[in-house]
DNA sequence: CAGAAGATCTGC
DNA sequence: CAGATCTTCTGC
């Protein structure tokens, strides 16, 4: 198992994205360490994306976007949801990668714990508000570094190069309103695995 | 300063 | 299919 360096963030966030499905995203967190296998990400391109939080300009809440790749941009929505991007690209052009699914891999009985109410595993980390709940992940991980010593990174091992080998769908983005960018193949899928968010 | 929308999830 | 729930941004 090795970690993604620097270099694999600083690029466009479609190439990273598509390069991030069949990797694993641990942390190694209070109780432990817990980590999925992406299945379902987005691809969020800042200036040129009038669906990315960078599109016009920097505010309080998008500081992590602009910054330089390999830290993580955790945002807060409908009230009550986290959500985690991976931040790529070169610095000041808001670039990021939402993580949409996972299946667990690491800690999954933490995961159970943290989601009492979930009776099946595949819903543990099956949509991007879904996943950063089963790994514990809220706003203290907003700008958390991905690089060499940090406790949360990206990892490849002997199975992301058949993930990469097979089939990956690029679909629409989920849950964008009209006029944002919505007819944008910019989500990568596994098609039809049973831990994505949806069919695709 | 008020109003509206939001990269969603759950339970009915 | 609607309700939860509150931050962030925009426009006046």
């Amino acid at each position: 198992m090795r970690r993604l360096p620097r270099a694999f963030y600083a690029r466009d966030a479609l190439e990273v994205a598509r390069d991030l499905i069949g990797c694993l995203f641990l942390f190694d967190g209070p109780e432990g360490r817990v980590g999925v296998r992406l299945v379902e990400v987005e691809a969020y391109r800042g200036s040129i994306d009038p669906g990315s939080h960078g599109y016009r300009g920097m505010t309080a809440r998008t500081t992590v976007m602009f910054g330089p790749p390999g830290r993580l941009y955790v945002y807060f929505t409908y009230g009550m949801h986290w959500c985690a991007n991976v931040v790529c690209g070169s610095t000041g052009q808001a670039a990021a990668v939402l993580l949409r699914a996972g299946e667990p891999v690491e800690g999954i009985e933490a995961m159970r714990a943290r989601r009492p109410a979930i009776r099946d595993d595949r819903l543990l980390a099956a949509g991007p508000a879904r996943l950063t709940q089963a790994m514990g992940i809220d706003k203290s991980q907003n700008g958390a570094s991905l690089l060499r010593g940090g406790v949360m990174w990206f990892a490849e091992d002997e199975l992301t190069k058949g993930y990469r080998r097979a089939e990956i769908a690029e679909t629409p983005r989920i849950g964008l309103g009209s006029g944002k960018g919505d007819e944008l193949p910019w989500r990568f899928v596994v098609p039809g695995h049973p831990y994505a968010s949806r069919r695709s």
